[in-house]
DNA sequence: TTGAAAGCGTTACCAC
DNA sequence: GTGGTAACGCTTTCAA
């Protein structure tokens, strides 16, 4: 493996000048740096990342994350991996900064932001709120040469610079193929819980849920109510819609709090005949595809959307990596048999 | 972060001796280490990964790879994970060997692990046969010194330090439990195409799938037949058992070589109305699952398969981190619409 | 039994 | 524009 020094030796000149070129600081004649450059090249030079990090633990990098859902089960695992990422990082002299919210605020998302930016943050992951004011945020971190990563719900038209998280359209086009292969009723009239109108994932993967049905005359949406997240909100929800709906043979709970929702479903007797999907794999989606009634779950690796964003911040700050723009997560399919 | 030379001095003794006792090699007299272990404790020191991995390169590591199925597509997918770690090693003056091999073959193997050995390799990773003289072999090199991992499938009676793979049984009763969602019959008559006896990961899924299935009335295995990866065999088998068993309505390929199978299904315009599942993410599944001729595909992360093991290697040989024995590969499913 | 020093590859700073 | 040097944390070797 070639280094800057063996560089620097067949060049002439002397390590610094090498490392002025390579990491492109300017200042250096341009024949010198052309040389360099060829070299290099001929070489098939890559640097050394462990030297890299063993220098950059000097400048005591801070990595700030901004999510909500500090009541949402669903982060619990991307916590689990944050904290596995935090403490591998902190062997680097690298800390990370966690601002966390229980509920969906777009003003305590840009206060959190500049709460971590007077910390003095390098780099920013934040699960973010689909609102103009957290974009504009994220531009003006931008330009304060501060890059910011979004996971689990992407601001395409801000100035992040990658996103790591799930394809929820693909992802509801998923629940859709499940379901026409669990299917044995030749009929599927589906009733749609989602969480909130305002949350992109939970339109996109009903979206994506429609677009695969929409040609499929064995498949109907019925109905589609939303439950806020909120338990008691969805046992009622689903209450009335399979009173209201006796047809409806087919569940499809888009977000969190679906525990209600299987009450009613257990009370009104039709969890034996009933298809059911949920998403993510938590406490409750656990306890129903355990149990039967929930026949499967479509997840999207949380805990590597607690270790990925932070690990190619610092990677990017380092080593200053071109990276990915979009990182999808694997769509996971877990039934009674491969759930734990 | 806490590091050596900050332990020597608080200890009030040098470098030299904080690692002696913290890398076990001894010399050094009791009460010092007593001290210095206490004061690493005090600090929570953790080696910094970094400068380990720096002062390694002088080792110029050599990890050596075994494997069979040099035409088999599956292990494609295995060789892409060896090839991005290898470059990523190589930049820690880690050099990777690889021997491939076409065919199931004890002596092959153990051939090459001498090979190896000759080479000088310090670990060696390994997709073993299940043969005494394998094991044998891995134990020769554990008294060498030379730490093994076997990969894809496991030889647990040998001394290699841990094994990196799925975990067949569970992945056979995951394919149990995917019939019976997608089954609407009432009744499965099921034909199982295995690959070989003598291979254990074949077997191994077909005692978990029937380990599922003996309590359910519901599902029975008609036909057990093994087409030893073997294309023109795989068709001629299938043809004979729909011919044999028109009672058949599911069919279960557990290895590879599957092409042929589909191909005699649908000669028999069985293709709309026979349930198929079938294992790994290769050309074959992938085009039938988009077929819908397959239902599902259960994976278990190839890439991680040729990633995983060298990288736990190389901490191993460079941190001396104790690593967990057992690594199942995550059990994947895969329909038409998440398989790409 | 212990200390001192060199070396791994990179970056940053100061001097010229 | 360029060179020299110190520093990052750890391991290893040699000397005492």
């Amino acid at each position: 493996m070639p280094t800057i020094k063996e560089i620097a030796t067949l060049a002439g000149v002397s390590r610094g000048t090498v490392d002025r070129v390579l990491n492109k600081r300017g200042g250096v004649h341009p024949d010198t740096k052309a040389r360099i450059l060829e070299i290099a090249k001929a070489l098939d030079y890559r640097p050394n990342k462990a030297g890299i990090v063993l220098s950059a633990q000097r400048k005591n990098l801070k990595l700030g994350v901004v999510m909500f859902g500090t009541n949402n089960p669903f982060f619990d695992e991307v916590k689990h991996g944050l904290k596995d990422i935090g403490s591998e990082l902190s062997c680097y002299n690298c800390s990370i900064i966690i601002k966390s919210m229980p509920d969906f605020n777009e003003k305590n998302q840009i206060d959190a932001i500049d709460d971590l930016v007077k910390d003095g943050i390098n780099a920013l992951a934040i699960a973010p709120q689909n609102q103009p004011g957290v974009v504009q945020k994220i531009d003006e971190l931008a330009a304060m040469g501060i890059p910011t990563i979004t996971f689990n719900s992407d601001l395409p038209t801000s100035k992040r610079i990658a996103y790591v998280g799930s394809n929820y359209r693909k992802s509801g086009q998923t629940v859709a193929g499940l379901m026409r292969l669990i299917d044995h009723s030749g009929q599927l009239n589906i009733g749609v819980i989602g969480g909130a109108q305002s949350v992109l994932c939970h339109t996109e993967r009903i979206e994506g849920f429609k677009d695969k049905i929409k040609d499929d005359s064995h498949m109907n949406i019925i109905d589609v109510v939303w439950n806020n997240d909120d338990d008691v909100t969805c046992y009622k929800l689903v209450d009335d819609m399979l009173k209201e709906h006796k047809e409806i043979n087919a569940l499809y709970f888009t977000a969190g709090a679906i525990a209600g929702g299987c009450r009613a479903i257990i009370e009104q007797g039709r969890d034996k005949d009933m298809i059911v999907i949920a998403h993510d794999r938590v406490p409750s989606t656990i306890e129903f595809v355990k149990s039967g009634l929930i026949q499967a779950t479509v997840c999207q690796q949380p805990y590597f959307q607690g270790v990925k964003p932070l690990q190619m911040l610092f990677d990017y700050l380092t080593t200053g990596e071109v990276l990915n723009e979009i990182n999808y997560t694997d769509i996971e399919i877990y039934i009674k048999e491969n759930i734990d």
